[in-house]
DNA sequence: TCCGGTGTTAGACAATCGTCTTACTATAGT
DNA sequence: ACTATAGTAAGACGATTGTCTAACACCGGA
């Protein structure tokens, strides 16, 4: 047998993660209620029995999937400001990111819109903590906008995410990478000539 | 006991399209895997076991739903034809069909699109008869702008959906009536600025 | 009037769902 | 070395899932 070498509450901050990771996967890949207990625990690699003492409730391992994606969103958005100063080429980060993830896009959709449009349905309590997803996204793109000097910055803001959100719906609905690289080139050409 | 007025197979085709109907709407409410056959069987007023007479499976019946909405597309797509010949026009009547759906739009999203990506995640076979939904808007805006003399029509049609889309997302996200009104508004204006 | 097919109905069926209890092991602090 | 605690593991629980069977009612035609 081989000892542990974290202490206690580290190790179970470990497979708490594990179990994070592996719903965050399944709940992007097949949807939330189509991803059961039993589908996470294999993937996570632990037995069944084990989920309780980490989360009370399927609901409870959906929240703390969004709080880990939120975090990411965060760590991202805040990378993307401290690499690039200028606001209009912060936004061709924004289009490589969603080129970066063209493989999964085709898949599976958008991993914001799908969940949000599965849990709008009947879920809203859920939903309204997916929304802040969203929220993270607009609000970064309207201090870009804002930067520019542009005064409907959070119209632009909502305009320019329904764009991204309508490219990926028909990318996965036509499985067509073509499509999105060619809508990515141009919202690339359309942020270069943006005046101001 | 009140005699049945209709000849016996016409009576089942009225069963049968009550069922339909049910899982129609309920499919678009809360997404065809969180619609069970209870809900349905309550919905359409008929016993569970009666389902069997129709309906092998469940997927059948979502074979049957999705044939009546392409029927329906298809009966409104022609209506639109003969009402309107001017293909700009025609255009108009798609935006004024997306607005008179606003309420059911703000909570359940574009019933076409939310279908495609829950079942393009782990049910590909089902997604790809759901797909012909899109097809034949997809074809139909190609047909408009082909006739307007756009040499790149079939692209422009794509456009225009993946447009409509992300508003429909939007707006089912953030429960914005305004900004699909606003989007609609603005969707009219580009389309008759549209050129030649 | 009986018959045969069309349609109805209740409920059984195994499988799976999310939830929860219980017993167990390992470890850290004293 | 003993104990409290953190974490592991197996499996029971009732509810619900989609599927299916078998007995039933009805009705038009012979």
């Amino acid at each position: 047998m081989v000892k542990k070498m974290l202490p206690a509450s580290e190790q179970g901050e470990s497979v708490r993660r594990e179990i994070v990771a592996a719903a965050n996967r399944l709940f992007y890949h097949r949807g939330y209620n189509q991803a059961s207990f039993t589908d996470i625990a294999e993937a996570a690699g632990i037995p069944r029995g084990n989920f309780y003492y980490y989360f009370k409730t399927k609901d409870d391992i959906l929240g703390a999937v969004i709080d880990a994606r939120i975090e990411g969103i965060r760590a991202m958005l805040a990378e993307w400001d401290a690499a690039e100063p200028n606001p209009r080429l912060r936004l061709k980060l924004f289009s490589q990111m969603i080129l970066s993830s063209e493989k999964e896009l085709l898949r599976y959709g958008c991993p914001m819109g799908s969940l949000n449009i599965e849990l709008g349905k009947a879920q809203p309590a859920l939903k309204a903590k997916a929304k802040k997803m969203f929220d993270l996204f607009i609000d970064w793109l309207t201090r870009q906008f804002a930067a520019m000097g542009y005064p409907q910055a959070a119209q632009l803001a909502m305009e320019l995410m329904a764009r991204a959100q309508g490219v990926a719906v028909m990318t996965q609905v036509y499985g067509d990478r073509e499509f999105l690289q060619a809508q990515l080139a141009e919202f690339d050409n359309w942020i270069e000539a943006l005046p101001s």
